[in-house]
DNA sequence: CGATCATCTGACAGCGCTGTCAGGCTGCAG
DNA sequence: CTGCAGCCTGACAGCGCTGTCAGATGATCG
């Protein structure tokens, strides 16, 4: 899908620079050049070290490194000239060789998610990288894929990197690996699900309050016939959110209470085809719980198929997760703040860095239900 | 606000802060109760090294390094003494000190983004991460706010952490900073705009085609009054689009075609405000064309705000940017895939990194117009 | 006046790993 | 039996930086 630019050569940037238009049919046109590709040939001379500032400025190493990390006990006028030379040469510091010789792990965290493309992880990042900001750490993200072993390969690269704490959220069922990590005092949070098998800080949301509040909800508009459409039953928030559901229903007299459950809706096509199974059924639900945000994604669409015209909706909704545009659409949802789930994640993982002797502490997102429409369609009990 | 967590999290507060809850004889489904029991076993024994590894198994350090890096010409048996001592061991092989002794940059990948939580950054993210993946290289991904200062900063310490290339969605003005990093040889690419100042590899997607289709298409409806509401101005790409917005109405015969343009509207809400605002004009436009997906969604907003009821909105609306859900909402917008472009970048970086005389590279990424709605409301011309 | 102290500076030994190179060993041809 | 590959292995010197410690200087003090 990448087109050579032709037809739209005014779009170039302005004062003359590019250039070469590079496209090609879209993900197999890999750059491929036909010069032989040789190992970095670093063109221009060696990049400055510390040694060549101390050399330019005629102090020793040591007094240049203590200039460039803002050390006491240096001369105000030696500090100049360090500083001039540093200017004068371009240099810059390399914090890898530092933090090998401070022997420790660098200034970076690690983030284990589950698909970066999903923006209820993006929002996690973006809480975790806020509050790391404050304490001048990094973050570095990767995505799992919600693949267990490649979860598994991703935290294994980022403690070879010495990364000073990990965050991560669990694809797998089994965190053993990781075990050694924490014993040697690496700061782990776990966050959206706990980890099996390790004892770690951990962030979690109120996943059984949020189902409880959208089941009871339904129940409150007249609903019997409560569908719960959800993701892959092998992690941890599904299982909790099926379990509550389930003895929810049970709790207010609803037989057979896991009749409109169902599993395995593990994106937004396959919900879809859920629920529009789920409708067509001879006795169908009346109300339906979608299991995260990608559910109800999938679910609004199905609703859409069925009702072609612009009538309300038959079917009541709750969706677990809000997004963006729920407003417009109307749609209740279970809601909580996902910004501030990455932020406790942050602050959990600064603390144990600093006091490692602490004892894993759980932290429970409180959800509230944020009633927009879909949840209040009345049931037949109504 | 320290609330010890019970059996279900019932005394979890209605909304507000989450509650941080240390774990007690916690949840039977969650933490181990055996929390107790084990003494603080972090910061017990040193992490075993590389020599440790090459003393257990009875061979030299180059021995032990040859084998966990699966270089040839080692002795099966005396391979197999090494990979078990390294199992028993539990060896973490230290990827910073590697680096450094190769002397060379390492595998990291920076990513200086404008804003995390924007999904459009985030898809960007996800491409680059999987074209990255393909190549054994690891991406780090920042925020800067879309600040210039802090891409400045966040720019230099990537560079200081030795990554490998550099992707960044410039906002300052001037890159003249990260002259010197490219001279130096480091693959940076600019994605979304170019950068000022300095020739590097550029990302960036067809604004002037994308912007031209949408003004033609309202053109075609029987439009004459576009609104154009945009982003703040001193973003390239909302230059490049509001000139071509220009030029298109221009060329259209449209008298003061800059009479509805409004920028700064950096956000959803300031959107909404401009879109408000605008319509409230004692001649208002019948059509406008958002800039962005969140000036898009501040749009609808705005739009409902008008028509409080189920009604066809009165206004088309073309938006830049594809978004989820616009298909329900009936959005008619001009897409370009996100995930490619990303792709593309990190394409165009890992080929520089390979072969850094190449010329500088401009991949422009092309744009179509998806109909489905509110494109399409009729205008007083039609 | 020498002793004491605070301030400033530099030599040096690593951090944990890899590249280089020299050396030991085996097998096989001459 | 010597010579010469070909295969393994290990010493050793760094990569670029920081921590430690000792030395140098001048100021302060008994």
């Amino acid at each position: 899908m990448m087109v050579v630019q032709g037809e739209h050569a005014d779009m170039l940037p302005p004062g003359g620079a590019p250039v070469t238009t590079v496209a090609g049919p879209a993900a197999a046109t890999r750059v491929a050049p036909d010069a032989v590709a040789r190992p970095h040939a670093g063109r221009g001379g060696r990049r400055p070290t510390l040694a060549s500032v101390a050399e330019a400025a005629g102090v020793s190493l040591k007094t240049a490194s203590r200039v460039l990390n803002d050390e006491p006990n240096v001369a105000p006028q030696t500090r100049a000239k360090v500083q001039e030379a540093a200017q004068r040469l371009g240099f810059r510091r390399n914090a890898v060789a530092a933090d090998l010789a401070r022997g420790g792990s660098s200034r970076l965290v690690g983030f284990v998610t589950g698909d970066l493309a999903n923006p209820f992880y993006s929002a996690l990042a973006s809480g975790i990288e806020r509050e790391l900001r404050h304490h001048g750490l990094q973050l570095i993200t990767t995505s799992s894929d919600e693949e267990p072993e490649r979860e598994r390969t991703l935290t294994e690269a980022l403690v070879e990197r010495r990364v000073g704490a990990l965050v991560v959220t669990p694809t797998s069922t089994d965190h053993s690996s990781l075990r050694r990590e924490l014993d040697d005092g690496l700061p782990v949070v776990f966050i959206d699900r706990p980890a099996q098998g390790v004892e770690a800080d951990t962030v979690v949301i109120d996943n059984r309050g949020g189902v409880r509040d959208a089941v009871t909800h339904l129940l409150a508009h007249g609903h019997r016939r409560i569908a719960l459409v959800g993701d892959v039953s092998r992690l941890w928030t599904f299982q909790e959110r099926r379990d509550e559901f389930v003895a929810t229903l049970r709790a207010a007299g609803v037989e057979d209470p896991a009749r409109y459950v169902r599993d395995g809706a593990h994106d937004a096509d396959l919900a879809r085809a859920f629920v529009t199974e789920l409708l067509a059924l001879p006795e169908p639900p009346t109300a339906l719980v979608t299991a995260n945000n990608k559910i109800t994604v999938g679910a609004l669409h199905a609703l859409r198929d069925r009702v072609s015209g612009g009538e309300a909706p038959d079917v009541a909704l709750v969706g677990f997760d809000d997004f963006e545009l729920a407003d417009l659409l109307h749609v209740t949802v279970v809601g909580y703040d996902v910004v501030e789930m990455g932020r406790q994640a942050a602050a959990l993982a600064v603390s144990r860095a600093e006091n490692p002797e602490l004892a894993p502490r759980l932290v429970v997102v409180p959800t509230r239900l944020v009633v927009r429409g879909t949840g209040e369609v009345p049931g037949p009990g109504a």
